[in-house]
DNA sequence: TATTGTTATACTCTATAACTATA
DNA sequence: TATAGTTATAGAGTATAACAATA
């Protein structure tokens, strides 16, 4: 099993990482979706519900940008699922507060999260697992921690009064 | 180091794979752009050299839609690396050809490939990356080998005559 | 002046449809 | 009828700009 193959394929870790994310995050929409959430509605909840917090601070956690926070909340207060509360300290902000329903969602979502996270790794051998997922971490907290600087994804300004 | 933490955080997989995908996928982006290359132009250069090929042969290789390809082709001979021929048993079909220039690239594109994958890589003891290897090829051509039916993602039939 | 949240919209990416020419 | 390649463009996702209210 180790080295039959000539000098062929080194290991493509590109293909690897994007097809192994890929296949996980469209497991992870269906799943959530079943419940009416996309990742980015569990990911707010669960992190509204720890403490209180504002959609700057939960954009930033999630990694999205604020203008995509705000559809993100849209849905969910459409869902019944949180509301926008002033902030008592800030005038300009608002709390993200979640319902008694949006609990209840975020508990459910969560053991979804966890299971289709489960099912992905039952594919492999216990210590195989624990040896992947210190890797992972290596990976993202080592060189995989932060993108290198893209200075082609220039986006030109907007034409005025277009 | 193992586990201080109370019943915290199961590893998000999520998180990890969308997150050292991006980051790959960034530096990779940012490296190949060096010399004028994408991932895409990469992938079907490579594949083009290795035998007589079609657009929609490569296409399938590569993951791509046909009308990608088109794109990617263009961009191919725009720049030099690659022509169309007709094939000469298909009057439909173009031979994707790689010029000598093509070649020249791909070769230095190949490099940049496997420098970026081993600089990754580094970052894990060398025992750690062989499993670590293993494990995500284990999950390709597992339960991640396909995504599942995704019934959210209809696309509806554009209007005619607008 | 800077920041929170909002609206509107432009940009990128990708896939669909329709088409031509072949098979 | 089906397929290879092309064109045009629709749709999804996301980020930018400008703005109002407030710090």
């Amino acid at each position: 099993m180790t080295a039959m193959v000539p000098t062929r394929t080194e290991p493509d870790l590109s293909f690897l990482l994007d097809r192994t994310g890929h296949v996980l995050r469209t497991r992870m929409s269906a799943a959530l979706a079943e419940i009416g959430l996309t990742a980015r509605m569990h990911c707010v909840l669960v992190h509204a519900l720890e403490e209180e917090r504002t959609q700057i601070q939960l954009a930033e956690i999630g990694d999205m940008d604020k203008t995509t926070m705000v559809v993100t909340v849209d849905a969910l207060e459409e869902a019944g699922l949180a509301e926008r509360r002033p902030s008592s300290t800030d005038r300009r902000a608002r709390i993200i507060a979640v319902t008694e329903e949006g609990a209840r969602a975020a508990k459910r979502s969560q053991e979804i999260v966890d299971r289709v996270h489960a099912e992905a790794l039952a594919a492999l051998p216990g210590d195989e697992r624990e040896v992947f997922l210190r890797a992972l971490n290596r990976l993202v907290t080592g060189h995989l921690a932060d993108p290198v600087e893209s200075p082609q994804q220039v986006r030109r300004a907007r034409q005025r009064g277009k």
